[in-house]
DNA sequence: CATTGCACATAACAGTGTTATAGTTAATCA
DNA sequence: TGATTAACTATAACACTGTTATGTGCAATG
């Protein structure tokens, strides 16, 4: 990557972890960056492209998180090893993880790069929640316990998000979704044993 | 209501169905409700009490959806149906849906009086998922178990409305997501019984 | 009749993403 | 070396956004 490229995403980064989407007007990047409002057009292709660029960045950091195929201590602790890292990724990346999902730009949909990202990130889900299933299962059917496993956990984190009842502690909220994913898992295996 | 005001929210409103947040500046509110834009400011909080009119529409038609309390099927069927009811709903305002849940506009942020509805909503939640849990239950028990359900449904509803993975048919979504609910409430009737 | 108040249209302000125009600087090439 | 080319820059404009100030007319009230 040139020299402005990486130095207008670095300055884009920044803005966006300070204030979200909407601290991440063209002019204030370009402004921070040093370069002319144009270069956001000449490098990347407008706000769209900086915000695929974040996108990608969001996923493979979620990529990370879920990095950890090769525990000694068996499937089941390895998954919720998995959630936990995915939870701590939404906590610490949030303006991220909203801008993935939708929560922070309407104007914006992700690229096609972007998306392959996305299914990347999807497909090595299913190689993790595949562990608690017999090898020989359908693809068709470790497909639905991955996204069985990812809408509860992302429900959780989506739902935090937004606040909509108070009642419930901020400290309180992951643990009470490893809990729930925790029996849930169990009731996964049980299931398909 | 007064006259105008009906007529501005009914304007919105369609508006909303047809093409979501982007669709619905002051001036297009205005336009097609035949009144000034200033019309949406002395009428309205301006844009945001529009939001949040279309905001409250929304879980009032959560709520009606939730509204089956006195099933005679016993309470696991109850929930299921509830659950049903949920997905629908999502399904057919998905524009109110996307509102609700900060999908579609960045800056808004539900008023205090459109939170007290969705804290209505959540109670209303709290007591249908109860039904699976012994009298004796503590609120706070109760209130978790509720959140379980919810960030379960959500979590389908948001996935699917986001489309990450296209590997699974729009069709499939909701059999899915109620067969995971099943599975779930399964469990949890198991684990506190 | 005069005054008050309400709804009106028009226009403006500050912001957004985007693009056209024109000037400057650096590197490449004959 | 001198000329051309490419990439950068700044400035300004366009069409849009939410919001507000200004002025206009009309209706009801004192």
């Amino acid at each position: 990557m040139s020299d402005a490229k990486s130095t207008i995403l670095k300055a884009a980064s920044e803005l966006f972890l300070e204030g979200g989407t909407s601290a991440l007007s063209v002019r204030a990047i370009s402004k921070r960056a040093g370069v002319s409002t144009i270069g956001i057009y000449s490098h990347f292709k407008g706000k769209q492209g900086i915000l695929d660029e974040l996108y990608i960045e969001g996923f493979e950091k979620v990529f990370s998180a879920m990095d950890i195929l090769k525990s000694a201590k068996g499937p089941r602790e390895t998954i919720l090893q998995g959630v936990k890292g995915y939870l701590e990724v939404a906590d610490k990346y949030e303006a991220h993880y909203r801008l993935i999902f939708g929560e922070s730009d309407a104007g914006y949909s992700p690229s096609e790069e972007a998306r392959a990202v996305s299914e990347k990130a999807f497909k090595m889900l299913i190689d993790v929640s595949s562990l608690i299933l017999p090898e020989d299962t359908s693809l068709a059917k470790k497909q639905h316990i991955a996204l069985e496993i990812w809408a509860f956990v992302h429900g959780y984190v989506s739902l935090k998000h937004h606040a909509i009842s108070t009642l419930i502690s901020p400290e309180e909220w992951n643990t009470l979704a490893l809990n729930a994913l925790s029996t849930h898992i169990d009731a996964i295996i049980a299931k398909h044993a």
